[in-house]
RNA sequence: GCGGAUAUGGCGGAAUUGGUAGACGCGCUAGACUUAGGAUCUAGUGCCGCAAGGCGUGGGGGUUCGAGUCCCUUUAUCCGCACCA
């Protein structure tokens, strides 16, 4: 007798197939993206290109990468022209820091890094048009950062129409010129999206580098190195981003973003609608403007507070108070943030023994300085309402300082009325006025409520140019420039006679130089400072200039970045208009939350200025926005909560012991981290299961926005069943040139629907699932048709692509299925003739109940009530009630 | 403190507009085949109970014929922001 096919035949060796489908289209260039713009059906979808780090692919990373594969194929099989590139953000500290340590040129190990990621995606069998593939710190890719910068140095927001304009269109007021040219010069600037000053700037003395605000974490420690920062005063450059501040604010609205990401934006731009108030100081000619969300409770104004950091914080001050005020002010600007936080709830101050007029009432009003009150934000000076601040009443409560309500708080809660009433709590919120009228000034909003006294007072306000109407952003301006040798020169030219100039057009790039030392200076000096010859430059006039020695922050490469992929090569332009008339916008942009405020504002910000100034058509980049959840692994600690790394840990039956000392060990979940040994890489996934297993786990695990644990034995769950797959598919006797049955075609439909939708929907765990229930439902029947086995090949493309190809060529076809037609939801083939109703009672499911679906409600309603399992369990009662809802259930209320 | 999210078996997770809770996978149990293996196949598997049956979606309350899903309230965890006037 003949044995059967020997097992190792039907093994599925993904390692070949594997590696044959992604050399196929390496050579092929299957996915090269098609110049053709006639095609009206466009997919832009985008990755958060990766920062090529020395160690290499992390099993997050694929995640996103996956994710935004399946959608390409996806769309391409249905006839989108699909854009899907990948490059890397390579510009960076961890280069530069190597740098420093051994003496090689950062290019040198960004490259290497950048060629282990490359092979590393390769692997995973992803899509992308390598043709497009972009690197940031290529001088043809970088020439083009430093060109918009240009453009923004170039630019000045008007509020009036709304828009970044020209800077040449810029007006300077009549009476300005009169002044000089260096009058007009300073207004210029003032009014520039990108200016150089001077700035107040944290500073690390670990990597020797000035951080942005957003680098330093809420304890005062700087993000990449986690040491102590401290605030230095250099000239730095900045991008007035907070000028489109509303206009970030607004975008975000028509955008198909998550909610959480969306507000974290509207949180970070901060937008609050309030007045500004001029106080007149009692004995000295000086005014103090503050800022207010509630200038309809100025008659509760009983003292004001000054920044330590304030402009006139000393010149206000009184003699007998000047030593405490200055000790105050040097102790203040000693404390880190974190301290100014910690002390959140005690709050310190100091009086200046000077007055204040309350223009509200006239009354003399104490002036404060404290450090609660922030430098950053309004003006920083308050008027103080204890009696409706919390914050005010703290401090008010602290130096007893004069409570004022002068609102009767609309509560239910006499007794919380009562407190506030006579000042021994504060009320924000909604209520009636009180004493808060006063002949002598004229304003009177007694009984009002606090949207009619809002405006009422604000009216007051303007009328006696007192104040006006004002909206003020939490939105700071942007710290662009670092003291670092790998980023982005300026270009920039610093002349002897104090001017700035910027290199023309046809100058750039404004190259690198090669240098042999990358250490910065002590003082905050950038390592360029030793650049030589470059950076020494003259003028046609013999005028002397030094170039910029800073360069850009990593954010800058990034800003942008999808715009090239439109055009990478082109050398004339940053891109051809038609095309990126024809791509833009980005359709759907998958990445990290890490992004969720930063890059995701700063590069809608440079979008929104590019398109003001008509060099992109869409006014937001990116149309829909997901962030991926976080990877986690399984990690393990003693009772006392200490970790232990993974190689310490073994398993008996299902609990875990140290393998030295024999405790017994908690299992958490944790994020995965070198320390707890936990780190699981790409490499060892796929060369133990193959790629179309990782891509499949990732999809499997759970929903692509929830944070979930890897578990390797997950992986082999997803193994088995594309072995399984590959044993029944790739097996011609299973292949039958005979017509399916009904329920093959309608499990095959099914599949085909719920695939569709799950894609669309960006839900790939339910879609790898509804694999699994095909497979399993025709490797029972035994046979399947070669329609129906083809049919799965094309749905199972984007998942598992290179299984996919196999069947494909199994199946006799010599071309890739990449571009073939995705498959039609034959609807008929859903419809059932019988549906199998829930019997409930009182609401609880009994039995099942077939009857025909063209049956009506009151056939179902007769055919349950004669069913004999329905007398038993009405026990001889009659139903109160009978639901039947078509096709769905029937309940008995008994 | 403010904003956002999450909570379902031993585990990861399913569940159109309120309509059969636990799909699919892991794990576990039993069996088949076997060069007895971490392969494959078959059956079972929410919990309690011999069964009939009862109980079950973080807790409490409500709306409804019917609630994981809607409303109120509460707890826990995670993420972001945090004296922003």
């Amino acid at each position: 007798m003949k044995k059967f096919k020997s097992a190792t035949k039907m093994d599925y060796n993904f390692k070949e197939i594997e590696k044959k489908w992604q050399q196929y289209w390496e050579e092929n260039k299957t996915f090269k993206t098609p110049d053709d713009t006639s095609n009206p059906k466009k997919y832009y979808v985008l990755d958060m290109y990766p920062y090529p780090s020395g160690a290499g692919l992390h099993v997050g990373h694929p995640e996103g990468y996956t994710a935004t594969d399946i959608v390409s194929r996806y769309k391409r099989m249905k006839g989108f022209n699909v854009l899907h590139p990948m490059g890397w953000d390579a510009f960076g500290l961890p280069a530069e820091q190597y740098a420093i340590q051994t003496g090689t040129h950062p290019s040198i190990i960004t490259n290497k890094n950048c060629d282990t990621f490359r092979r590393q995606i390769k692997e995973i069998g992803l899509s992308y048009d390598w043709d497009r593939e972009i690197n940031t710190t290529d001088p043809d890719y970088y020439k083009w950062t430093q060109w918009i910068f240009i453009k923004l140095y170039n630019t000045w927001f008007d509020f009036e129409q709304n828009k970044g304009r020209d800077i040449k269109e810029l007006i300077v007021p009549a009476d300005l010129v009169s002044k000089g040219s260096e009058a007009e010069k300073e207004y210029i600037k003032s009014k520039r999206l990108a200016y150089y000053d001077n700035a107040q700037v944290w500073w690390c003395n670990s990597c020797k580098i000035v951080c942005a605000n957003e680098e330093v974490l809420t304890d005062g420690s700087h993000e990449k190195c986690g040491h102590t920062v401290e605030k230095k005063n250099l000239k730095q450059w900045m991008l007035r981003i907070h000028h489109y501040g509303d206009r970030l604010l607004q975008g975000l609205d028509g955008l198909d973003w998550q909610d959480g990401v969306k507000d974290m934006q509207r949180n970070w731009i901060g937008k609050s609608v309030g007045a500004e108030v001029d106080f007149t100081i009692d004995g000295l000619d000086e005014k103090i403007k503050v800022f207010t969300t509630r200038p309809d409770t100025l008659f509760g104004a009983t003292y004001m507070v000054l920044a330590p950091e304030h402009e006139l914080t000393k010149k206000i001050t009184v003699k007998e108070q000047l030593e405490n005020v200055e000790a105050y002010i040097k102790a203040a600007g000693l404390k880190s943030d974190l301290d100014r936080t910690d002390l959140a709830k005690d709050k310190s101050g100091v009086f200046s023994g000077r007055y204040a007029i309350n223009p509200a009432n006239n009354e003399k009003i104490p002036i404060w300085i404290a450090d609660y009150v922030l430098t950053g934000y309004g003006t920083g000076a308050i008027m103080a309402v204890p009696a409706h601040d919390t914050r005010d009443f703290e401090f008010a409560q602290k130096f007893k300082l004069k409570i004022n309500c002068i609102m009767d708080p609309e509560t239910p809660d006499e007794d919380v009325r009562k407190a506030v009433l006579k000042g021994e709590m504060s009320w924000t919120e909604g209520g009636r006025y009180i004493n808060s009228s006063n002949s002598q000034s004229g304003l009177d909003i007694n009984g009002l409520d606090k949207a009619e006294g809002i405006a009422k007072a604000i009216e007051w306000l303007e009328d006696n140019k007192l104040g006006e109407k004002k909206v003020n952003f939490k939105l700071r301006d942007w710290l662009f420039s670092r003291q670092r040798y790998w980023g982005e020169p300026f270009p920039v030219i610093h002349w002897e006679d104090g001017e700035i100039s910027l290199l023309e057009e046809n100058e750039l790039p404004l190259i690198l130089p090669e240098l042999e030392k990358f250490e910065p200076g002590n003082s905050g000096e950038s390592p360029l400072s030793n650049a030589g010859d470059w950076l020494n430059v003259v003028d046609e006039n013999g005028r002397k200039g030094r170039r910029e020695t800073n360069t850009m922050p990593q954010w800058a490469g990034s800003c942008w970045y999808y715009l090239r992929y439109i055009d990478p090569l082109n050398t004339g332009a940053i891109f051809d208009k038609k095309k990126e008339k024809y791509w833009m916008p980005v359709d759907l942009y998958i990445g990290g939350a890490e992004h969720a405020v930063l890059h995701l504002l700063y590069s809608r910000f440079w979008h929104k200025v590019l398109f003001d100034l008509g060099i992109v058509s869409t006014d937001e980049p990116y149309t829909k926005l997901f962030n991926q959840g976080m990877i986690l692994a399984f990690a393990y600690e003693t009772q006392t909560g200490a970790k232990v790394g993974g190689d310490f840990v073994e398993q008996k039956e299902s609990k875990f012991f140290h393998k030295e000392t024999g405790e017994e060990l908690k299992q958490i979940v944790a994020k995965m981290s070198k320390s707890l040994k936990n780190v699981v890489n790409p490499d060892d996934v796929t060369s133990k299961y193959g790629a179309d297993s990782l891509r499949l786990y990732e999809m499997f695990m759970g929903p692509l926005d929830a944070a979930k644990p890897w578990d390797d034995k997950g992986v082999k769950g997803v193994f088995g069943f594309l072995a399984k797959a590959f044993r029944f598919f790739a097996n011609t006797e299973n292949i039958t040139e005979e017509e399916d049955d009904k329920e093959t075609l309608k499990a095959l439909h099914q599949t085909i629907k719920k695939v569709e939708s799950d894609i669309e929907n960006l839900h790939f765990n339910t879609a790898v699932s509804a694999y699994m229930i095909f497979t399993n439902h025709v490797t029972k029947k035994g046979k399947v048709s070669k329609k129906t086995a083809e049919t799965f090949a094309l749905i199972l493309a984007p998942f598992a692509p290179h299984l996919a190809e196999e069947f494909w060529q199994i199946y006799g076809h010599n071309d890739t299925l990449s571009y073939e037609p995705w498959p039609q939801v034959n609807e008929s083939y859903l419809t059932e003739a019988s549906f199998e109703y829930p019997v409930s009672f009182n609401g609880k499911m009994r039995f099942k109940l077939e009857l025909p679906v063209d049956v009506d409600k009151a056939g179902v309603e007769k055919a349950a009530l004669e069913d004999e399992r329905t007398h038993k369990w009405l026990e001889g009662k009659t139903p109160k009630k009978v639901i039947v809802v078509p096709g769905k259930i029937i309940n008995f209320v008994i």
